[in-house]
RNA sequence: GUGGGCGUAGCUCAGUUAGGUAGAGCUCCGGAUUGUGGCUCCGGUGGUCGUGGGUUCAAGUCCCAUCGCUCACCCCA
């Protein structure tokens, strides 16, 4: 009797074997550049207490109001799964001490969750790497966070990326900003169309955004927030992009770039591409100065990003940059039922002796056809041989699968020597 | 949350127009080669046609619902 099949959740996808190596090729080189800067690995909750997140991201945010897995737990507590990991890095850190006297560089990598509809690069459940860097006021920990992330990029070989940058400016500015924006849209609210109308007080910033080519002109025409930035703001901007010239790293102003999220102010950047349909951007950041003060600190200046590791794997998948998976050194082959015992000792002996040996057995039985098959397929440099003829000498017939040289039957006691000719496979 | 497209063998798909109880290629298994992979040839395994209802003498095919995938809007990494 079979049971009906269960599908996944909606959203909540499977990494296949055939996807791993892009994936640990991501991760292991985020992991290496990060910590080449001096960011210490920290492992953070999936679930925090909702109230972080409502206040952190924002009541008024799609994310908070209509995007979050929130459940009651059995103590009544409303609980959420992380939507992202900024909250729970900052709660982390002040929680435990890490900003008392201290300027601490943090990442952190993940499952986040998200009630969104899903398509391409958006997903329910989705991984990101995050980065925080906390205590550092001046424009030089913008540089270098940015100059990180262009790094860890190009080494992922993904190209066609475009770097975008923005000043946000203090809240007092976006304050001011923000009332000539919609002065300017209610001179021309015959010109908008329902969303941004629907948006124009909720969040006006984001009628920038507008994909409706009939809202071109009217958005062409709006105040620009770099206009309102205090002088302040404005100096600490024009040292960043000092910085990023003399480093080399092109970008472009973008002065229509905004965030989703309400602890964002000052520098903010996205790293945009152009080969992920509607979802391009693999890592955006900037400055939070505000929220580890929100969230019951003192107040810490902080900057950081978010990489989204599916939108980076598609990308990488399709560079072909990732390194290939290993392939064996060697197969084992049983050429007999009754040598099955015995050979198998031989393969943890092999093993014991050669640390570095990836060594597979074709098992579960076949002939030795079907052995050679399955051994081929591994991608196994050789195969060894154990037949009856090799059991009654104490032999093994090495049989390369890759070279063209002939099989060789050799003492046991030579394997090593044979077998780490083969190490740098 | 809104709208479009799609779910048939492990994979890629045909079959849906005009309802008549499922096909191909690849994969996999076995053989040709009584101890030797890859190529070739031969043979074979494998599907309650996403799921649940309904219409019908008869449903992969028509209808309804539902789940999942996918693309865009929206939003965001």
């Amino acid at each position: 009797m079979v049971s009906k099949a269960i599908q996944n959740v909606r959203g909540f996808g499977d990494v296949l074997p055939a996807e791993g190596p892009a994936w640990q090729f991501v991760e292991a080189t985020f992991r290496r550049e990060l910590e080449r800067y001096g960011y210490a690995g920290i492992r953070l909750p999936i679930v925090e207490k909702t109230e972080l997140f409502s206040r952190a991201i924002g009541e008024v945010t799609d994310i908070v109001e209509k995007e979050m897995y929130t459940f009651t737990d059995r103590n009544g507590d409303s609980l959420t799964l992380r939507p992202e990991g900024t909250a729970g890095c900052v709660r982390a850190a002040l929680q435990r001490g890490l900003l008392h006297n201290a300027q601490p560089r943090l990442w952190y990598s993940g499952p986040m969750f998200r009630h969104e509809r899903p398509q391409k690069g958006r997903y329910r459940q989705f991984h990101q790497v995050g980065a925080e860097a906390f205590g550092v006021p001046g424009p030089d920990i913008d540089a270098e966070l940015i100059l990180l992330s262009g790094r860890i990029l190009r080494a992922l070989g993904i190209s066609d990326l475009r770097l975008e940058l923005n000043s946000l400016g203090t809240s007092a500015d976006r304050g001011r900003y923000r009332a000539a924006l919609i002065e300017h849209f209610e001179a021309h609210a015959d010109a908008l169309d329902d969303d941004a109308r629907r948006r124009l007080h909720s969040n006006p910033l984001r009628v920038l955004d507008s994909k409706n080519p009939a809202m071109a002109p009217v958005i062409a025409t709006a105040p620009d927030l770099t206009d309102y930035l205090d002088d302040e703001s404005r100096a600490h901007f024009d040292t960043l992009c000092r910085m990023l010239d003399q480093a080399g790293q092109p970008y472009q102003v973008n002065s229509r770039l905004v965030r989703g999220l309400d602890y964002y102010g000052g520098t903010v950047f996205e790293w945009i591409s152009a080969d992920l349909g509607a979802q391009g951007t693999v890592l955006a950041g900037g400055r939070y100065d505000v929220l580890v003060e929100m969230i019951g600190g003192r107040p810490t200046p902080a900057i950081g990003f978010a990489a989204g590791l599916e939108r980076l794997v598609s990308l990488v998948e399709a560079a072909g940059t990732a390194p290939p998976a290993p392939t064996p050194h060697a197969a084992l082959v049983v050429g007999a039922p009754d040598l099955q015992v015995d050979t198998l000792a031989l393969a943890e002996r092999l093993r014991d002796e050669l640390p570095w040996l990836h060594l597979e057995m074709p098992l579960g039985g076949g002939s030795m056809k079907s052995q050679l098959r399955r051994a081929d397929r591994s991608g196994a440099a050789v195969a060894l041989i154990r037949g009856a003829e090799e059991a009654a000498a104490d032999t093994l017939t090495v049989k390369y699968l890759r070279d063209d040289l002939d099989q060789i039957t050799v003492a046991i006691g030579q394997l090593p020597e044979i077998l780490s000719a083969l190490q740098t496979h």
